[in-house]
DNA sequence: CCTTCCGGGGAAAACGTTTGCCTGCTCTCG
DNA sequence: CGAGAGCAGGCAAACGTTTTCCCCGGAAGG
């Protein structure tokens, strides 16, 4: 591997030199000499030390990206979206898995730091009452004082940026939505107890309700975010009566299982029951599930754009703004 | 960020020996000076820079894995198992979407050398008659010269070892499921045409119908990767006269697409027609797919652990094994 | 008593950049 | 013709580690 030394030994002219011309400094160079230098690294396959550069600029070109699991499209795409601008602006992206463990999260963030990244993103949600929030947020400070960059995709404050979809308002408008083609007995299968973003889309699920004048008591039913709390969930909604007019699942794959439970027992969905579900993966797009879109790309790619940009870093939390994808899961009612 | 320098000078000792104790290195030191300067660390909320560490030992503790595109579930789970036991190692993991291209491939490959990464994971596939396969074969013959470890998950010859699937044997075996199921007319949707895999799981295909003296002058239809191609293709297969038997998918995305078009058209699968997909991916699994099931994750961690363990670099070409996922897709027809 | 050896610790080089400061040199203008 | 301006380029410090070489003191052995 060559090095800048041996460019400038090779072009005959300073190390200084060579670095103003392959780093593009606004130092004047003469073109004789910038033309040499250019043609001893072309020679030399020089390719400058990342580290090196990072060192004495003491911020590298590495954006790092905490992700629940990268297997979940939800954040797949998240993470789409952030390499995509990173890898356009020269910069590369750091991918850690943090399984919803704030400990691992503030673990992950300290690798991240050590390799002096520009910018991490958090893409997971909090947590309600989580003992470790403190630390991370201190960790999340610490990290910005000494120049990280910090973007949140989720409600949750980390003294940073964020750039989230409002989730309370995401379920109202789906549940909106329902109640609008003539659902009354809705009920709603919950995302994992004690994730931020399960209680918001359950608050926007009970205030549609009781817009609406509707019943809640039994309204909300536990389940999870993943197909089998989905399945499990729809078996156990089957043995109610009256049955329910729709089921809202907290996500797109909780939605995903509970239509195949409800199918699998017979049901015609939508003619017997509706089914809808949030996020829109690519999944309700296979299945045709009415679902509410979020911008998740753009979260990423907007993140990313954030760090790299520098552009001020007033705590600003922007919201963007999500759309309803009707599909084939939910009916109309009569007279509707 | 305070500095191993501001370390030595709280505990009283030269850099050296803060150096040494903090980095768990051979030369002894007394037990005293150890915790002085244990102390002085953690008061400090030290924490060493993996930049200039990875500068003087010339390779850092990353690991680059280069991915066709990482919301494609076939890679995330090849990208999770990569993180999992690059995490455990104390390593970060470095994400690059390289959208089939090879030029891409060599330029993300050349940025993680920039950071001297420990080594690099090929997950995706070749393709044949590629131009620019001899350039890539290059860059990697170069990085692993410099010491950067690669690995290749796909079958194609970059001059490093390679840990795959036999994507013949896996297609060969698929179709013999579907063959000793009773069905004769079993049609090939194929993936992409130019993909080495898309070939090797045609091929497999062909010598299993002919081994069972099969028919095959109609039997390979064009397809691609994604749902919208099993879609369409799976509406242009309604229009043959006898219809087929069965049909393979060359994944099971294509196979889910393919799944839908035939039951929105009233066929009753697997009654009157078979589905079957290859790779086993989570959707496979909701929609009751019969599928093959690769060992994906494992590919990852394995190529993973090949890398930081250092273990021997003999080219060694490792092949997983693969085995039939049996679900609900595919009937079985009387008399067998 | 003199050598040898070893445990414990320090000084400094090295990794490959960037950048502030300095030095010539060539113009230009008065 | 002299002086200031500005262009080109070099020197060296700095970033934060690891590691090699060295030194010192004391214990062990002859």
């Amino acid at each position: 591997m060559s090095s800048l030394t041996e460019v400038a030994r090779e072009a005959g002219v300073a190390v200084s030199t060579a670095s103003r011309v392959l780093s593009g400094s606004e130092h004047p160079i003469s073109e004789r000499t910038r033309a040499r230098v250019l043609a001893a690294a072309e020679r030399l396959h020089y390719s400058p030390s990342a580290l090196a550069r990072a060192m004495v600029t003491s911020h590298s070109r590495l954006i790092g990206v905490l992700v629940s699991d990268i297997d979940n499209p939800y954040f797949s795409v998240i993470a789409r979206g952030v390499d995509d601008v990173a890898t356009k602006a020269g910069y590369v992206t750091m991918l850690s898995n943090v399984d919803r463990r704030t400990t691992t999260e503030i673990n992950r963030l300290q690798a991240m730091r050590d390799y002096r990244a520009a910018g991490v993103v958090f893409a997971g949600s909090g947590y309600v009452d989580d003992p470790q929030h403190g630390a991370l947020a201190d960790a999340v400070r610490r990290a910005r004082e000494q120049g990280v960059r910090a973007v949140t995709l989720a409600d949750r404050d980390l003294g940073c940026p964020s750039l989230t979809v409002d989730n309370r308002a995401v379920a109202q408008d789906i549940t909106g939505h329902l109640i609008a083609r003539g659902h009354r007995r809705v009920v709603f299968i919950e995302g994992p107890t004690g994730m931020t973003v399960s209680r918001h889309r359950r608050e926007g699920f009970l205030t549609a309700m009781r817009a609406a004048g509707l019943e809640t008591n039994a309204a909300c039913h536990p389940g999870g975010f993943d197909y089998d709390a989905g399945h499990a969930a729809a078996l156990r909604l089957l043995a109610r009566r009256p049955l329910p007019d729709a089921v809202l699942a907290a996500n797109d794959e909780v939605a995903v299982g509970a239509l195949r439970a409800l199918r699998q027992a017979g049901l015609d969905v939508p003619r017997d029951i509706s089914v809808a579900g949030m996020d829109d993966l690519r999944i309700a797009e296979f299945t045709g599930l009415t679902t509410v879109s979020l911008p998740l790309y753009e979260m990423g790619s907007l993140a990313a754009r954030h760090i790299i940009d520098a552009t001020a870093d007033t705590a600003t939390n922007t919201v963007l703004s999500h759309r309803i994808a009707a599909r084939d899961t939910v009916a109309r009612k009569q007279g509707c």
